[in-house]
DNA sequence: TCGATTTATGTAATCGTTTACATTCACTTT
DNA sequence: AAAGTGAATGTAAACGATTACATAAATCGA
């Protein structure tokens, strides 16, 4: 028998160390009495190695709960198994189901999931890009609408990173990685006529922050639904939004107050329906009789609120699992298409109606 | 001048290879003049390392867009930098809020965050415990109420983690290990003497799922509520949910088609009282006219329920700020307090009013 | 001025895997 | 029977940092 590692002397013979640390693949291979490389292999690539071999490694395995040192193990094979997810605000429920649909798919595949949460400040991006040339990560999935080391209004030298990126949601403008999204134009501009062919001619449009890669798809697909049906886009009848709950208190407080009035109300995302609706009706509106009100992305309490908010639902969770999907090919070496849409679906619930007849 | 490492035969002198590498610490320290010890150093503990070196180590580091590598660093120092935060839902509101808190924090102290969204799978459960047996992460946040290893029943032995531990939101029955929480008794007795003060008689309380810390305590505090004011408690009074919209939904309808109703129903969470109410509505009661409605958590939906929400404000993102402190002094090895407890609020909106004069 | 202490630095072992390469042995194949 | 194949395994060299220990130079106290 060959000595033995210095940890050894430790161990009281025939007796257990005070706090016996985690077993190494060594301590697995001498119990199985074969080599560390033989320990390795009946791991990764069981194909390879004796029935006898594997059958006695298996057991040595289980006898010591040994399980592999992660860093080691990042250290040799330069992956780390584990994907950084970037995004810009992790209490929106929006955010949220994306991330369970790609944790789930990252969990199935063996790799874990770390979490960026920028919370629109820029150092912490710049950490957060070091993930990736840390090792740490092998590779990222950005649902914030653009490339690390890029400021939102395009300025700034995108920072170069070694690893697949993969865009979530927005497609992040003249960077060459691949996207997946929905088609928010298509969506919009399906509400839009759908707005219209209810009878509706004033429909206005709350839209996201400015620069936001969404709101301007969203905001595009709303103005060629108006073109589309001879209404003619106009500038009056967007309203400055940002996708918060207040914003939407703050139109429908602007529209309580105004004189002529649109009689729907298109929102580019569901928080801002839901804060307008209350606003409305607080203020003696009845909706959809009054006023009809949209929203965009089907959250939870969408059809929580009174009334029910009809919307664009988007499929979140599959979305998640899909980005999650394409970066684990990439990582596999394997092609992948540049972009995917995934299909929306407009639910009509009941907050839009037909315009009221003096409307 | 010593023999170099091998990669460096990869690029032909004077010219850079055509994939460059991600430098290392002996690229730096050759640049630097220095060993590799002395740049470890100028990075770790800076003042131990003179002026001049310091300058030319920074400038090689600058040059060369040096990052240590995260897995060697982990291998060697046996420590990850890295905590794992498990909870049963990462789309609940609820638990994302929280977890702004934590990565906020341990952003501030340079550590990263794993999550594990348990979404119901033992088996996730068991993948997540690995990870902090393999070295990858060096403590673990628990908003889900047990140990690893451990079923919600209490059976199974819990699984022996080497890493600190710290139990968030929901104390877990038995564990050794530090506790966040907010008093979720004594806030359900608050609701429940305020919706008494109101003089309601028959209040009822729809409680989380059975065998839930959280709703244990809730559903204690609730009763002692009642019998501070020698309402007494009533079995019959205890409808069961399980902190759905869906459970919120099936308790209205079930109200709707009972003779005897109670004037107040306190919901242990704030998703069943706004599906509640929606459906109370729905079925023609007014809100809270005929029937009281309170919730618990205050999300931000709740202020946007029609009527806006009487509800317990809980500190989320404290509660988040405060578990990763916490876990982070572990960490340093300092000692910690057994159990903190965070304040909440009773904050009264429009759901909640005294009860019809024949009720 | 001489040893003792402090400060700055270097050398090399170490963390625990994976894996390129070498070796052994049992079978074919001619 | 010799050579060639393939399967199973072992040996030892990476991976890239940190850090114990050694050494050299500078400072100090007497």
């Amino acid at each position: 028998m060959k000595s033995q590692t210095p940890r050894e002397l430790d161990a009281t013979p025939d007796e257990e160390p005070i706090t016996p640390r985690a077993a190494r693949i060594q301590d697995v291979a001498r119990l199985a009495q074969v080599s560390t490389a033989t320990v390795s292999r009946a791991l990764s690539d069981p194909a390879r190695v004796s029935a006898g071999a594997k059958a006695r490694v298996s057991e040595a395995i289980a006898r010591l709960g040994y399980l592999p040192n992660s860093a080691a193990r990042s250290l040799r094979s330069q992956k780390a198994r584990m994907v950084l997810v970037v995004l810009p605000d992790l209490s929106n429920s929006f955010f949220s189901e994306i991330l369970q649909g790609i944790e789930d798919r990252l969990y199935e595949a063996g790799y874990g999931m770390i979490i960026g949460n920028l919370d629109g400040s820029p150092q912490k991006e710049a950490r957060f890009a070091a993930f990736t040339a840390t090792g740490q990560v092998d590779g990222a999935l950005l649902l914030n609408g653009h490339l690390f080391g890029q400021t939102r209004d395009g300025h700034g030298e995108p920072m170069k990173t070694s690893v697949p990126l993969v865009a979530l949601c927005e497609a992040i403008p003249g960077a060459d990685i691949p996207q997946i999204e929905v088609d928010n134009r298509a969506a919009a501009r399906a509400m839009t006529l759908y707005l219209a062919g209810l009878g509706h001619r004033r429909i206005a449009y709350v839209c996201g922050p400015a620069g936001n890669v969404l709101e301007v798809e969203r905001c595009r697909g709303y103005r060629e639904g108006l073109e589309a049906t001879q209404l003619g886009f106009d500038a009056d009848l967007v309203l400055p939004g940002d996708y918060t709950l207040e914003a939407g208190i703050r139109v429908g407080q602007t529209l309580l107050a105004s004189e002529v009035r649109p009689t729907a109300v298109f929102c580019s995302n569901d928080e801002m329906a839901i804060g307008l609706i209350r606003t409305l009706a607080a203020g003696g509106l009845r909706v959809p009789r009054d006023i009809s009100v949209a929203g965009f992305d089907d959250i939870v309490f969408a059809a929580m609120a009174d009334p029910p908010l009809t919307t664009i639902r988007q499929p979140r969770r599959e979305l998640g699992r899909k980005g999650a999907s394409v970066i684990l090919d990439l990582l596999k070496g394997q092609g992948v298409p540049k972009r995917i849409r995934l299909e929306t679906e407009l639910v009509v619930r009941e907050s839009t109606a037909a315009p009221p007849p003096q409307g």
